[in-house]
RNA sequence: GUGGGUAUAGCUCAGCUUGGUAAGAGCGUCAGGUUGUGGCCCUGAAGGCCGCGGGUUCAAGUCCCGCUACUCACCCCA
């Protein structure tokens, strides 16, 4: 035996039973909104060739270069914990031939992702996402139908205050000429900028823009924004899109520094920002990616979508002091006294739960007190009492917790008393 | 990767300034407060080499140094 206690990994965390009530509520809304919109639940592999995210997310992202789990198995393939869900989402669409379902194929998936982070608050190396795509089509009545559940979601957690940063940052067509204008503008003014900026105005000029370095802040503001340059497609695609925001008065900022971090976005992108969650505001980011299945190996297929990170969420509710519907506790409690007592309360226990009633006993030889103690800590709403006296009648003491009213019932009689007692839920 | 903060019981924390009966409290767990009964109250028990390693000293949770872990923040994101 060694003296040292073993710890999860850095930034990795249990999920403990006192925290399963706000799981439990996310996530039977989550449920309930896949199905309200019309999507499927798409289950993935937590770990996927590496390639598939160097290609798909882009090599010259933070999450390729620095935050990727990533090792060999032992044919010596290199394979990586997932980092984000689209590109799995894409390869399985790809893979399986989803594009002969009906277009747009509507995808929802929930599970771990992992990144090889510092943590802090509100960020860890494995967190859930809820992850929402809709392959198949470029309308941006779907860009909105994506950014509604969202939406939709979070007005339904309870959140207030709700509100998008949305930008569009153009497609193949466009772009160069952005880029270009970009690179042209910061060019001259390259000693006054920081000196990752300085790297990225070679390497990824759009990230100029979400620099957070005071330094960057004049510059950036000055900067021209991508969305003088769209193109036609790109441009109506944008205002469309607005033109549904603001139908439906969906609050939204238009920004300009919003490029996002994955190289895979075209044209739309978007998050949700909320306060409370230390020094991260984004729940949820997404946007489109009309190019990501070519990039991939497939045909041309447009596809929009978003993440939001569950743990992020569940620290918004607690921050917003969001009402959490009470766990659910068993109904019965089955106290004994004595052996004989012990044998028939295992069978009735058996016959209860046989009637779906939710019932647990006391293990071991304690007193009826401490029963009853551990009985009432668990906030149990009915105790059943099985003692000599009782074992000799064929009854049972059913004692209710609340208000401590007992009442002598034959064995014959248990069943019924519950069935009637308890709601048929 | 870089910086700040913190490390004493399962949890929340006193004690450290002024080194020498300070190994402590509350909560939680378990047991008991007579003969078969919960919540309030009372009593008791279990549970800590005071993060680890070195140093100073007659003497160190208490002072000094190193390490590690946790935490917050930067970068970026959910």
């Amino acid at each position: 035996m060694t003296k040292r206690l073993f710890q999860s990994p850095k930034g990795i965390k249990d999920i403990l039973p006192d925290q399963q009530p706000h799981w439990q509520f996310v996530e039977k809304k989550i449920h309930r909104i896949g199905q309200l919109y019309g999507y499927e639940k798409l289950e993935l592999p937590v770990f996927e060739e590496t390639a598939l995210f160097q290609r798909g997310v882009g090599e010259g992202t933070d999450i390729v270069e620095k935050e990727m789990y990533t090792f060999k198995d032992k044919s010596g393939t290199s394979v990586t914990l997932r980092p984000e869900f689209t590109a799995g989402v894409v390869r399985a669409y790809l893979q399986h031939g989803l594009s002969n379902l009906p277009s747009p194929v509507k995808i929802w998936s929930l599970g771990p992702v992992f990144r090889y982070e510092r943590p802090q608050a509100g960020r860890f190396r494995q967190h859930s996402q809820f992850n929402v795509e809709a392959l198949g089509e470029q309308d941006p009545a779907l860009d909105f139908e994506i950014m509604s559940i969202a939406y939709h979601l979070f007005e339904d957690l309870g959140f207030r205050k709700i509100h998008f940063q949305i930008n569009s940052i153009g497609c193949p067509m466009c772009r160069p000429n952005y880029l270009r204008a970009l690179i042209d503008y910061y060019q001259p003014i390259q000693a006054k900028i920081c000196r990752e900026c300085q790297k990225r105005l070679k390497k990824n000029p759009l990230r100029l823009l979400d620099c957070k370095n005071p330094l960057c802040r004049s510059p950036i503001e000055k900067a021209p924004p991508s969305v003088h340059f769209l193109c036609k497609e790109c441009e109506i695609h944008f205002e469309t899109l607005k033109t549904y925001l603001d139908r439906l008065k969906r609050p939204y900022t238009q920004n300009h520094r919003l490029v996002r971090g994955l190289d895979y976005y075209t044209k739309t992108v978007f998050e949700v920002w909320v306060e409370g969650i230390g020094a991260q505001n984004a729940v949820c980011g997404g946007g489109r990616y009309d190019g990501l299945a070519e990039a991939l190996g497939g045909p041309p297929t447009p596809g929009v979508g978003f993440a939001s990170g569950l743990e992020r969420i569940i620290l918004t509710l607690k921050e917003q002091k969001v009402e959490i519907p009470e766990p659910v506790r068993p109904n019965v409690y089955f106290a004994f006294q004595g052996d004989d007592a012990k044998n028939k309360v295992v069978e009735f226990l058996s016959i209860l739960r046989k009637h779906n009633i939710e019932a647990i006993m006391g293990f071991g030889s304690r007193s009826l007190k401490s029963q009853l103690r551990e009985a009432n800590r668990r906030n149990i709403q009915f105790v059943i009492i099985l003692g000599e006296n009782e074992m000799a009648q064929k009854k049972v003491l059913i004692k209710t917790m609340e208000g401590g009213v007992q009442e002598s019932v034959s064995w014959d009689g248990l069943i019924p008393f519950f069935e009637k007692r308890i709601g048929s839920s």
